[in-house]
Order: structure tokens, then C-alpha cells, then sequence
RNA sequence: CGCGGGGUGGAGCAGUUUGGUAGCUCGUCGGGCUCAUAACCCGAAGGUCGAGGGUUCAAAUCCCUCCCCCGCAACCA
């Protein structure tokens, strides 16, 4: 019944500009979000920005503008960057759009009047000169951490949710659904944390007015995590019983970086239980980059900015690169030697000199006209059981998001095919004339399971699928019908393929 | 202090649940092929599986001790 699959990222916050990290969550949804439809689903991706707080008012303060300015400017470079990278978002949600902020109110009046919120007191440190509240946690030797001078405990008036009330309901869930919380590791770290005890949380300031007010009493802005989570609801039309919201709530899959694992985790299924609304089937935390090894970082200068990767190695690159390298969930680190290294070791001398050596033998012994084939040898239905089962493959690698192995079982392909090749030797063949017929079956066998293997590819790397199946002679789109074995038909017309991706001279400017 | 994960040939990893010839990718070396982007295919070298002790006919795999690295520890995309 549900051929409906929602994915989402986190709404990434405009105090910053986007780096590798984004991109990173967000290209993963991108081909999470196009493996399905290309499956026949009907898919909702959501992405966007959260724009309130104090850093963006302060940041804005500073710049001499108003925080709304500040995040129109920089909601600009999120959404360039989404063009540049493909990614086919269904909407892009701001936490100061009407529509979200009418969905935050709503949800805070029901789990009050649920008597869930509650009005209390919260102790803080604040650093006078700085007019910025710390936790204890972040001074250092009581020191304010921004100006070093000394800070006093002050008591700030705040609503708190009563999370507390749910840590059993919540335990019980996770232990219950063993895939709520991915991967594993991050799963335990959450349950020891729970069982630890869940206490209030404070979820609104007065310290600061950029911000959604609380419903009835203005001097308080609705905290950052109670306003950001509620956007997956709020994109869907939440409090309104839309068409969206009954198609696609609850979620798929969350989709975040592990910073953020515990607001996901823990808080928004409590919140969500308060309203009594279904929790997301799955929270997925990816691992961190570090950068030639150091830890990418504004005072190293050594932040990877992905409109210069696209630029350098191209999207498709970028894209093949980010979800290969690492196991999705692990930390991974991004270098220049690395991705130069995957770009010519895995996509020229693999994948694109697997396609241009095939396609040139196509014109060379045929005429650039796709032979029949004849009846298939061992060899040949070996190599054509490796391409159908391929799909079912990949199909199950992503459910379990493990992008890497999906890419390894796509290459895996590949390289049979280089293999048969080898195997078959088709210029030997092509030097006799009464192995006509065996050399049409060959070259229908190579370019078929290329035919697959650039299908399902076509997720992770759109541009190159479509450019790759194009010298096939397939124009239509990737979908789940083009998956099967036989769909070149022949006489199709074969282009010789250009090089999809040119060798990079190591030594160069890497 | 606590909880969790990890230390496997030059690099990055799998294998540890259900003990029994230590595997993959890359790199290195040698060979083959010539359709192709000096690409492709085959083979080889290279590891006392962090240290020590124990159980066992047999341990990377189970038990104990120790060393080292990383994550979590309440509000930090």
C-alpha cells in the first residue's frame, strides 16, 4: 500500500554557510529520494533553513541588517548549492515562513493545554559585557568561553516541555523497533543516555526575541530545538490534515549528521508523543569529515567548500566521492589525493573505459548498429546473472542506507564486465568471420549489463547515467521496467562513447 | 570515575555472534592482452590479527589483566 517515502534532512542553520558536511546529508537524501522514485514511489524530500536564535540576531546586528535579511541572503547560497549538487528537493522549508510558524504555535498549544509545558525557572551563567547566557558545561574556569571575564548564575523565567514524563514510553519504543535509531553504536549511545534520566527541557528564552513568540505570552521565544524538529511537520501542512500530511507522515527516514542525534532521538519522539502523532520509522546518524586528516575547522582555514569541489571535479564526481569513500554512519576524511585517486582508478579506467572501450568495438565490428543476439554461452549467462541480480542488490543496500556497498555491488558489475572482455576477446573473434554470431552475442551481453548497471547507477550519478545510456541509444528515463535483462533492442544504433570521466594527472595542481 | 566502540600485511577496512587453511580495495612487483582514457585481465610478495596470561586437540575469534585511540556524559549545524 504505501508506495509514498519521505526522507528528510536536517533544516541546516543560516548562522553558517554551507560546507562538505550539507552537502554530504544532503546528497545521501538526493539518492535515497531518486532510487525510490525511480522504484515507483511517490517521494517527498524535504530540505531548508532554520533561521532564528540569538547568533542570527547577533550576527545580523553586526552586519547591520535585520536577521531576516541576513537569512534571505544566506537561504541563497544553501539553494544555489542544492542546483549545483542535483538535488531534487520536493520543498524547501524556512523556519519564518507563515506556514511553519503557524505549525510550532499550534503544536506548543496542544501539548500545553495536554499540560506537557509548563512555566519554571532556569539557571544559567551570563556574562554581563557579552548579554549571553552560558551552560556550565561550556565556561571555562567559570569564565565566559567568547571573553574570558567572570560570570554570575542568573535565573531566566522559561517554559519547560515535560520530557521526563516520557522516558519509559520512549525506552520501550527504541527497544521495541531495533532500526529507529541507526547505526547501532549511535543506538546504544541513546539508550544509555535515556537511561540515565530524561529531565525538562527548556524550551524557550527571553533572553533574545528573533524567534516564534509563545502562544500568550510574547516576552518568550520558542527554543531552537521545539521550533527546527517541528519543521518535518510543519513542510507537510501540520496542524492541517493535508493531502501531504496523511501521504507522508511519519517520516521514512531522518537523515542527519551525529551531532544532532540526541535532538532527534530523544526530543523530537517526545514531543511527537506528547502530540500524539506517530514517530519517524528511522533516524539515521552519518559520521563527521575531517579534512587531510585535521578536523575541518573555521581558525585552520581549512574548510571544504563544495561549490570548489563541483568546480574542480564535477558534480557527479563530488557525488560518487562522498557516498564510495565511507561507509555511511563511519567518520571518513576527504583529501585531494583521495578523490583524484577515485576518479581515475574507479570512474575512468573502470566505469567510463569500460563503456568507450565497448561502444568503440560496437562501430568498429558492426557499423554502430547493435547487433542480435545469439544463443548464450556459460560464460555469458553467468555474466548476465551478475547484472540482474544487481538491482534487488542495490535495492537492499540502500534500505539499510549503506551507499557504499550498493556503489562496490554497481563496480562489481563493472568490473565482470571488463572481465568478460578479457574472456571473450571479441578483436579475435571479430578476425573470423564464422564467429560473426558470437561476437554480436558478446557485444549485445556487454553493453546490456552496462545498460543495468548505468540504471541503477543513475540515483547516485544522474548526469553521467543519462549521458552513458544515451550512447546506448536509451532516451528514457531511468525506471524500475529498465532494470530487467533485455531491454536493448537490436538494430538501436551505438554512439562511441567520449570519455565520461578524463584521467587526472596526479601531479597537477591536486 | 562511568558507559560504549575500536587496535588485523605500506594505507583503509571485512572477518570475532555459531573457535578449525587470515580475506577485500588501493599501493608495490612480475606476466598477459591490444578493443579502450599508458586503460583492462592474471599472478606474486607482504600480517607472530595492540601486549601478556589462561581455556582448548585447535583462538583474530572464548576468559582474565594491561597499554593505546575514539565516541557519549543535558541543551554545541
Amino acid at each position: 500500500m504505501s508506495k509514498n517515502y519521505y526522507v528528510t534532512t536536517p533544516i541546516y542553520y543560516v548562522n553558517d554557510v554551507p560546507h562538505l558536511g550539507h552537502a554530504y546529508t544532503t546528497l545521501a537524501a538526493d539518492v535515497l529520494a531518486r532510487h525510490k522514485k525511480m522504484k515507483g514511489y511517490h517521494v517527498f524530500l524535504l530540505t531548508g533553513t532554520d533561521e532564528h536564535g540569538q547568533k542570527v540576531e547577533k550576527a545580523a546586528n553586526a552586519a547591520g541588517e535585520t536577521p531576516l535579511e541576513l537569512a534571505d541572503r544566506v537561504v541563497k547560497r544553501f539553494q544555489s548549492l542544492w542546483e549545483k549538487l542535483n538535488i531534487s528537493y520536493t520543498d524547501f522549508i524556512r523556519t519564518t515562513q507563515e506556514r511553519h510558524k503557524k505549525g510550532v504555535t499550534e503544536l506548543f498549544n496542544r501539548v500545553m493545554a495536554k499540560d506537557d509545558i509548563y512555566l519554571g525557572e532556569y539557571e544559567d551563567w551570563y556574562c554581563t559585557p557579552c548579554e549571553t547566557f552560558w551552560t556550565e558545561t561550556q565556561l571555562i574556569d567559570f569564565k565566559c568561553p567568547d571573553c574570558n571575564r567572570p560570570t554570575e548564575k542568573l535565573k531566566e523565567e522559561s517554559y519547560f516541555f515535560r520530557m521526563s514524563k516520557y522516558q519509559e514510553a520512549l525506552l520501550a519504543h527504541i527497544e521495541a523497533n531495533p532500526d529507529f535509531i541507526q547505526p547501532k553504536s549511535r543506538r546504544n549511545e541513546i539508550i544509555s543516555f535515556v537511561k540515565e534520566g530524561l529531565r525538562d527541557l527548556s524550551i524557550s528564552r527571553t533572553s533574545f526575541t528573533w524567534g516564534i513568540p509563545v502562544p500568550g505570552n510574547p516576552r518568550h521565544v520558542i527554543y531552537v530545538w521545539f521550533d527546527a524538529l517541528t519543521n518535518y511537520l510543519t513542510a507537510l501542512g501540520y496542524p492541517d490534515k493535508t493531502d501531504d500530511f496523511e501521504a507522508f507522515w511519519p517520516a521514512d527516514v531522518h537523515l542527519i549528521g551525529k551531532d544532532i542525534l540526541r535532538f532527534h532521538a530523544v526530543y523530537w519522539p517526545t514531543f511527537l508523543m506528547a502530540a500524539g502523532l506517530p514517530l519517524p520509522k528511522k533516524v539515521f546518524a552519518h559520521g563527521w569529515w575531517t579534512v587531510e586528516g585535521q578536523k575541518m575547522s573555521k581558525s585552520l582555514q581549512n574548510v571544504v567548500e563544495p561549490h570548489m569541489l563541483v568546480d574542480r571535479y564535477g558534480i557527479d564526481a563530488v557525488r560518487y566521492f562522498l557516498l564510495r569513500e565511507v561507509p555511511f554512519g563511519l567518520d571518513g576524511d576527504f583529501s585531494h589525493s583521495a578523490m583524484i585517486h577515485r576518479i581515475n582508478s574507479d570512474l575512468a579506467n573502470d566505469l567510463g573505459n569500460l563503456l568507450n572501450r565497448s561502444t568503440a568495438m560496437v562501430n568498429k565490428y558492426f557499423k554502430g548498429v547493435l547487433p542480435a543476439p545469439g544463443e548464450l554461452t556459460e560464460t555469458d549467462l553467468a555474466y548476465r546473472a551478475k547484472s540482474e541480480a544487481l538491482p534487488g542488490i542495490v535495492d537492499s543496500c540502500l534500505e539499510d542506507l549503506a551507499f557504499s556497498k550498493a556503489l562496490q555491488a554497481i563496480w562489481d558489475v563493472i568490473s565482470a564486465g571488463n572481465k568478460y572482455i578479457d574472456e571473450t576477446a571479441p578483436w579475435t573473434l571479430a578476425k573470423d568471420p564464422d564467429q560473426r554470431d558470437r561476437l554480436a552475442t558478446v557485444m549485445y551481453c556487454i553493453l546490456e549489463s552496462q545498460r543495468i548497471a548505468f540504471h541503477t547507477l543513475s540515483p547516485f550519478m544522474p548526469d553521467t547515467a543519462e549521458k552513458a545510456l544515451g550512447y546506448l541509444g536509451w532516451r528514457e528515463p531511468a525506471s524500475e521496467a529498465g532494470l530487467v535483462w533485455g531491454g536493448l533492442q537490436a538494430e538501436t544504433p551505438i554512439t562511441k562513447a567520449e570519455a565520461l570521466f578524463p584521467r587526472i594527472d596526479e601531479k597537477g595542481d591536486a
